[in-house]
RNA sequence: GUGGCUAUAGCACAGUGGUCAGUGCACUGGUCUGUGGCACCAGGAACGAGGGUUCAAAUCCCUCUAGCCACCCCA
């Protein structure tokens, strides 16, 4: 139906609906890079014995402030809390350790062997102000390990997560450091206090605030005249206790063994309060990244390796985790030793984009169905479904008449074969099979179709590939 | 929550006050009811929203919304 030729139609409303701030649509060409990371969760956990946990995103208000702490930012800006109708202070989750902690204690798992590995994945939420790799609603995986406290299991975490990323290319440095117990921080934050009164004028505006509220923020102010002074100043690992002190070690003893690239990071400090002892981030190495929109390569002074005490960028932690050996009692449960380790899926995402990783093309459909003409088109129609059952891959075009623009189709959707049914066929009872590679094509009976699609396929058959469940960069079918 | 930059078709961009806006890719159709990758032709589709200045606004100003960047912080 034609339109008037200056009858202008306007698709897009005035008052459009659109995103909230800070959500994000997950598109269909952006599928391949969520189904694979979500494989590469479920074959990892599966790999190290952790066992799948889904948890309501809904949960008590009181939860999260108890467990991340009543002065975090988290708390103090970041939820969405509001009141149900029975008018109970809900909270969506920030956060995926408070949920798995209070599971925990729910359910007795203390009743269960220990360590109890469990994992999860799903959305979480925060009212943040949206950047790149920043979301409202955003999507964590992370693993949790309760009942042991033994420094192997430390290791085991990091190394985890080390080589989730590692051997997908993407080379990455764990930053690890110990926050020791309350103790521990008290007296070190004592003594931060005293380092810095003598020194307070030399502070930026933003640490003579942090010196009162977060002292040990302090350490990793941007400012040059701040990083001066934190570069002497005492030492979190200093103040650590004997018991703290010994595991710490020991975890460190481990990670040299197994060679993997980490920085003893003292001045990482986590923003959720239940840390006690290891905590550690998982950050991005920028070796060959590709930078859109990158000057010309070669040009200016070469600045020396990036330091990697320092940040590259703010978004840039791919993950980051730690101890919470006094997170389960606090929430009311028996005192049980914990670690975990969450990472962020968008970030990941961005991190293969920004490295132009290659991702195994769609499953092939192994077969086109194209037809020509009313008849041929009902007798088609029916062939679809009986090759579907026979469990072949197979697609068409079926609402199109012209053969060309099936063809088109066939090839752009990387059909192997086409089979070609028209007048003539249906007269004599036959059908076209057309190899799309080559081009060649014949004809053969109608009722033995299924069999000489069967043989042709064979020489596809070989390149099926089995994931083995290593970690290997194989892109594998996925049930979420 | 603070400061800065930006907003033009689905995507990437051009147009910086003067014919109700161009290009590339993508999309739909045609050349071609019997054959895809190529070619040629045609078509649909946009100035983020609202207000102001002006004879005239995509272009200048204000407000809002959103994105990005730097803080804050985090995944």
């Amino acid at each position: 139906m034609p339109k008037k030729p200056n009858e202008k139609v306007n698709y897009k409303s005035k008052e459009m609906y659109q995103l909230l701030r800070g959500m994000k649509d997950i598109m269909p060409e952006d599928q391949n890079y969520w189904n694979f990371i979500r494989a590469r969760v479920n074959s990892f956990a599966q790999a190290y014995s952790f066992q799948r946990i889904d948890l309501p995103i809904l949960e008590q208000t009181s939860l999260f402030i108890r467990s991340v702490g009543e002065d975090t930012d988290i708390v103090e800006k970041e939820m969405y809390t509001f009141r149900d109708k029975s008018d109970e202070s809900v909270t969506l989750r920030p956060e995926g350790t408070a949920g798995v902690a209070r599971a925990y204690i729910e359910h007795g798992m203390l009743n269960r062997p220990q360590p109890v590995k469990m994992y999860y994945l799903g959305p979480f939420f925060r009212y943040d102000r949206p950047q790149a790799g920043r979301y409202r609603q955003f999507y964590q995986y992370g693993f949790e390990v309760l009942g042991d406290n033994h420094p192997v299991i430390d290791a085991q975490l990091m190394m985890m997560a080390y080589f989730f990323y590692s051997q997908m290319n993407i080379p990455v440095t764990l930053q690890v450091n110990s926050v020791g117990g309350p103790q521990c921080r008290t007296r070190y934050k004592k003594a931060l206090a005293d380092y810095y009164k003598t020194r307070k004028n030399s502070l930026c505006e933003d640490c003579k605030k942090r010196l009162l509220k977060n002292p040990l923020r302090l350490l990793d102010c941007k400012n040059p005249d701040c990083q001066l002074l934190a570069a002497d100043a005492p030492q979190l690992v200093d103040y650590l206790s004997e018991e703290y002190h010994d595991h710490f070690v020991k975890v460190l003893e481990h990670l040299d063994a197994l060679e993997i690239s980490y920085v003893l990071n003292t001045r990482l400090v986590r923003g959720l309060d239940y840390y006690t002892g290891t905590v550690f981030e998982v950050w991005p190495t920028e070796g060959n990244r590709i930078i859109p929109g990158e000057g010309v390569p070669g040009e200016g002074p070469q600045e020396g390796a990036v330091q990697s005490e320092v940040k590259p960028s703010a978004q840039s932690a791919l993950g980051g985790g730690g101890r919470y050996d006094l997170l389960v009692k606090t929430l009311g449960g028996p005192p049980t030793p914990a670690i975990g380790f969450a990472a962020g899926i968008e970030r990941l995402v961005l991190e293969m984009k920004s490295r132009g990783f290659k991702l195994p093309a769609e499953l092939r459909p192994d077969i086109f169905v194209a037809q020509l003409g009313d008849s041929a088109r009902k007798k088609a129609l029916k062939l679809f479904e009986e090759l579907r059952q026979a469990n072949y891959n197979v697609t068409e075009s079926f609402s199109k008449d012209g053969l060309k623009q099936q063809m088109e189709v066939a090839n752009r959707r990387q059909a192997k074969f086409a089979l070609i049914l028209g007048q003539k066929e249906i007269m004599d009872s036959t059908i076209l099979i057309r190899d799309m590679e080559s081009g060649l094509q014949e004809t053969v009976d109608f009722s033995k179709v299924v069999p000489e699609i069967k043989k042709r396929l064979e020489k596809y058959s070989v390149v099926k590939v089995i994931n083995n469940n290593r970690g290997a960069n194989t892109l594998v079918p996925i049930n979420e």
